[in-house]
RNA sequence: GGGGCGGUAGCUCAGCUGGUCAGAGCAACGGACUCAUAAUCCGUCAGCCGUGGGUUCAAGUCCCACCCGCCCUACCA
């Protein structure tokens, strides 16, 4: 039965180039599943963007002498590259800065506005006496009330642990330029969270048993103590807060985090103008049948699993006050919320102001975008920290890709080719060759349900398992001793270039490049498994940018497909480069002499 | 301070609701083979399952305490 899965990938934001430990928690994962969803069958719905409001934004801006605008444009572009590259198969990633998010981020602040869980409230804020923006709690620091220790942020002390409030801080000052903060009044709209804790706790217990176990703990746990928070902040770049008396004025603007999560929604809306059929989103967002799947690193969870389905819930007037449906009409909750673990660096944690670092960008300028895809599925922070080290990396990609995976594909169809130059035909079959090939269509349902349930690992250790078997049928075999026995020997290829095609098929998700390609080498035509481009779009304002988009109506199917014999062979090239583990000098070379240079 | 996660063979990790759960891959060592990117296949080696208690007929698996490491704590995925 084919379902509407909507993908909501977390939004990179667009400070800087992205780090490996980024596409480790949102990207790799989300477009696995993706692939693997389409292939059963399912329409999936992929969106995301990049997230390009906010102080970060704006503090980095001012660092580097452009304009926000200016900054969010090149790392926009920077991601979406490197996403590209990467070949995440988004049907839409898109950015915050549109016309079209604007509309949507504030139709879901009037909504909840409307049910009234957003309301008024004058507090007092740090704000920066040379630019009047709001100074966020971990841009202030000063000496702990507490403990005397000099480093306290204003959030927290890092020394005794306490959790402080900036106004406490002795001695407090800017992070950004040492000036000291001023403490003002200032009136912000807070969003009712405690409306929904009775609500947020039935749609969470519902979970269990579902979610990652860390994921539901985490979000129950948080419902003791829910607080209004504030989502508007007093800063000039960001989206307008759409009230009479508000909405033209330039200091004040929503929370970044508050239209962050609107994009899931709002790229959807876009994603269906931009197709045709500007209603088309509804089947994901509308739909008692479809689910969302929200992908993210673990520090996300408090947005996805709390935050914006209280959002949704205020929305559609679900909270304790009711209310009525915006104009949107009542929406769809979180199905399932996809948390990783952080990814560390050789021991570290990722940092780029540590340069503790590797971009995406550099990655894939010197390894294949399957390799890291191939890494992070299957030895990724899936359910725990993990760490990145570059001889891990060579160890897995020269013993699973090349040397188990490559290497099956090559004698495969290498000794097919040179002796029958087509796909033999096979003939009466061995107990072994049936047993074979049992082995391989067999492998589909329980690496699919693997895949259904986010559990790569599994998934890709199950499908590597068939390569296994493969190679070790083939040693048993010995086809190449048959020259005598040319019959046998075209049955027993038939079988191993079936059983190549099976793997390739099961490994589809996790090296959709690979794959492409050995679908081509067995004859295939058409595209396997589509790949993402950027398209260069406009909007009413004229202002064109980049979108990531892709047509993935392809071939892949998850299921055993029937190779026909006869068709040419030609002599294959290796699949995977094989690395020299001098690789592994270089590259901590290269990281060590970066970290001293700052 | 509050909360979460992890500590299982040299390394990276599987082990869901307690009873073939003491495992896999890599590394190491020995052997076979040569179709293939010196790849593959077979075999061997290995662990007081962090420590100390407790529950139970039975505990890596549940409970308590402790030690070590990591993370989140709401503007770094």
């Amino acid at each position: 039965m084919s379902q509407h899965i909507l993908t909501a990938v977390a939004w990179p934001y667009a400070n800087g180039p992205r780090h490996i430990g980024h596409v480790s928690g949102f990207g790799v994962p989300s477009d696995v599943f993706s692939r693997y969803q389409r292939m059963a069958g399912n329409k999936v719905l992929m969106v995301s963007g990049t997230d390009e409001h906010g102080t970060p934004i704006q503090v980095q801006a001012d660092k580097e002498g452009v304009t926000a605008r200016e900054l969010a444009d090149r790392y926009n572009r920077v991601i979406a590259e490197d996403l590209t590259a990467l070949g995440l198969s988004y049907d839409l990633f898109t950015r915050t800065t549109t016309e079209n998010h604007f509309a949507i981020a504030q139709e879901i602040f009037k909504g909840l506005h409307k049910n009234g869980y957003v309301f008024p409230r004058t507090t007092m804020g740090a704000i920066s006496p040379s630019t009047g923006r709001t100074l966020p709690d971990r841009y202030v620091e000063g000496t702990c009330p507490i403990c005397g220790y000099d480093g306290a942020r204003g959030d927290q002390c890092d020394n005794c642990g306490n959790q402080l409030d900036p106004i406490d801080l002795i001695n407090p000052r800017s992070k950004i330029n040492g000036e000291t903060p001023k403490f003002v009044e200032t009136e912000h709209f807070m969003l009712d969270l405690p409306a929904f804790s009775e609500a947020l706790g039935t749609y969470l217990q519902g979970k269990q048993g579902e979610w990652r176990p860390n994921v539901l703990k985490f979000s129950l746990n948080m419902l003791q103590d829910l607080q209004p928070r504030a989502i508007s902040r007093d800063l000039d770049w960001g989206v307008p807060i759409p009230l009479d008396g508000w909405r033209d004025r330039t200091d004040k603007r929503l929370y970044v985090w508050f239209d962050a999560v609107v994009g899931y929604l709002s790229a959807s809306i876009e994603w269906a103008k931009r197709s045709g059929d500007p209603e088309a989103w509804r089947q994901w967002w509308q739909n008692p049948d479809a689910r969302g799947y929200y992908f993210m690193g673990k520090d996300n969870i408090v947005f996805h699993a709390e935050i914006w389905p209280a959002m949704l819930m205020g929305y559609n007037g679900q909270g304790s006050r009711d209310g009525t449906p915006g104009s949107l009409g009542a929406l769809d909750l979180p199905s399932e919320v996809v948390s990783s673990e952080f990814l560390t660096m050789e021991g570290r944690k990722f940092s780029s102001s540590r340069q503790v670092v590797i971009y995406v960008r550099d990655f894939l300028s010197r390894y294949d975008a399957d390799a890291l895809r191939y890494y992070i599925s299957v030895a990724g922070p899936e359910t725990q920290d993990t760490d990145f080290t570059w001889s891990e990396f060579v160890n897995r990609n020269n013993g699973e890709l090349v040397a188990a995976w490559g290497n099956l594909v090559n004698r495969s169809i290498s000794m097919a080719s040179k002796n029958f130059g087509v796909i033999p035909e096979a003939g009466d079959l061995t107990d072994a060759d049936r047993a074979m090939l049992a082995r391989s269509r067999a492998a589909f349902a329980p690496v699919g349900a693997e895949l259904a349930r986010s559990r790569f690992k599994n998934a890709a250790t199950e499908a590597l398992d068939v390569v296994r078997e493969a190679n070790k049928y083939l040693a048993e075999q010995e086809p190449w001793k048959l020259k005598g026995d040319p019959e046998r020997q075209k049955s027993i290829l038939h079988v191993a270039l079936q059983v190549v095609d099976d793997a390739k098929t099961l490994l589809t998700p996790f090296l959709p490049g690979s794959s492409n390609k050995i679908h081509a080498m067995l004859g295939g035509t058409g595209v396997w498994s589509g790949m993402p481009e950027i398209r260069e779009v406009g909007e009413d304002s004229g202002r064109q940018y980049p979108v990531i988009t892709g047509d993935y109506d392809d071939a892949a199917r998850w299921e055993h497909t029937p190779l026909r014999a006869g068709i040419p062979l030609a002599p294959p090239t290796p699949l995977f480069p094989k690395l020299d583990p001098k690789v592994v000098d270089e590259e901590l070379a290269r990281l060590a002499e970066v970290s001293a240079e700052s």
